[in-house]
DNA sequence: GAATTAAGCTGCCGTAGATCAGTTTTTAGC
DNA sequence: GCTAAAAACTGATCTACGGCAGCTTAATTC
């Protein structure tokens, strides 16, 4: 079961820039000095609120976490789920104020970068400020795909669709493989996410179920029949750009 | 009547950026040196494809533009639009493949931009490649403020959501003002941007026109009310960042 | 300025998903 | 291993919005 992956410190960072394009050791090493503070978090903590002006930014090094937003009478809009090597405020570098709280979704490890730092960096290696100016990117596909799925796809299709991501997801970051992989939110949470009810996300994945797509059970998903459920959301996966640049 | 800005070349982006952060004379000559080539184009023209690898970006100069996602059955979902200054996809700078289309939605004239020119002006002027990130992040911004609408308000309050931030992306742009801005979209371009039906569009429109909080006709929007409607919407214009940026 | 087409509008009925109000099961804390 | 709380699940009812089909008005074209 892979899950003990650089818990210890930046390299699911390292990791997942390296996956995009080569880094020299000089680059290594200035990700693995930048000045870190590293913090454990409850399940359901605030990172950091909407309208924050934060001075660093926070990399997940080990659970989940999820940006969202609050309106009036409680609605909840969850707007992305971040897993270890994700940096899901790192857009404060270029602008200061947060339009969304970010917080965790289980037991986290995060590490706090003061901002300067990073823009340093970006300023010293600019083939590591077009990575992470990319990673900004795919983060921006990401959210198209969402909108996509909450403006024309039915509750079905949409959490079908969210399990491909989520999977293809944790798979490249080393955390998931076989079909198989955490999936530490509840169905609250995933009805936040997809614009829907708990309820109505609950008797979605009992049809699910009874079409022998998945076992969801404790924290944990199994894609029972991969292509079916590839089929069942049109999951194209260009959009989560994995691929290896050619060159730099 | 503000019309007649800039249509004759680029300088609606550098209008765009110089409104973020003051540029240097270098920098905005870099700019104006551009290799471009010019392009009228008839509404309801495909730009750019999904799936397509383009060489170049646009620049749209005149007219309006959107991003859109074909789906099984003809469903369509628009993801953005976009005005004189914008450069929809600027990400193929990082990325190669596109997730989406490009369209125009009424007449427009655009500017094709070789991508490697593009690189080389964010590489020798770090300090653009940090504006174009942020316009970048914005983009992502407005996408999470659509997410939070289809995911969680009604139709009314999205329909008054949009109008509140067209308005001031156009006066942003010197495109609009006064609470009057052009407005070219069918009811059913609204409706695929919202993920509604154009039939439920017009039911809400003409709800809100009972209001009195607009009118729209001729494509011309007047916000009669602009408080009730920021209101209707619960608009918070945070995510637009069109603050200027106090230092270099 | 007649013809054609696209966009706007209406009414009726259907349904995906919401809401409410629980009960049951699982999880986590001591 | 017991307890408390959270999450999962159920059934009944309701509604915002969709689907369809036809009609009217406005915008283009020649």
């Amino acid at each position: 079961m892979p899950s003990s992956f650089g818990q210890s410190g930046i390299d699911m960072l390292i990791r997942k820039l390296g996956s995009i394009a080569n880094l020299s050791d000089e680059e290594r090493q200035a990700i693995e000095r930048l000045p870190v503070r590293i913090n454990h978090l409850d399940a359901r903590q605030d990172i950091v609120r909407d309208g924050d002006m934060p001075s660093h930014c926070c990399l997940i090094l080990d659970g989940w976490a999820c940006r969202y937003k609050l309106l009036s009478q409680g609605k909840r809009q969850i707007l992305s789920f971040h897993i270890a090597g994700d940096i899901p405020d790192l857009q404060s570098l270029h602008v200061h104020t947060m339009d969304y709280s970010l917080a965790t979704m289980k037991r986290a490890t995060v590490a706090f970068i003061p901002r300067e730092n990073l823009k340093e960096l970006s300023a010293r290696f600019p083939n590591l400020a077009a990575l992470l100016w990319r990673d900004t990117l795919v983060d921006a596909a990401t959210f198209r795909a969402w909108m996509t799925g909450m403006g024309r796809r039915t509750a079905y299709e949409r959490i079908a669709h969210l399990f491909c991501e989520m999977y293809l997801k944790l798979q490249a970051a080393g955390l998931a493989g076989d079909y198989r992989c955490p999936m530490p939110l509840t169905q609250t949470d995933l009805a936040d996410a997809l614009g829907l009810t708990s309820v109505h996300v609950n008797r979605v994945l009992q049809e699910m179920r009874g079409h022998a797509l998945i076992t969801l059970r404790r924290h944990t998903l199994v894609i029972e029949a991969w292509h079916d459920l590839l089929q069942a959301s049109e999951f194209d996966p260009t959009y989560l750009h994995l691929e290896k640049r050619a060159a730099a």
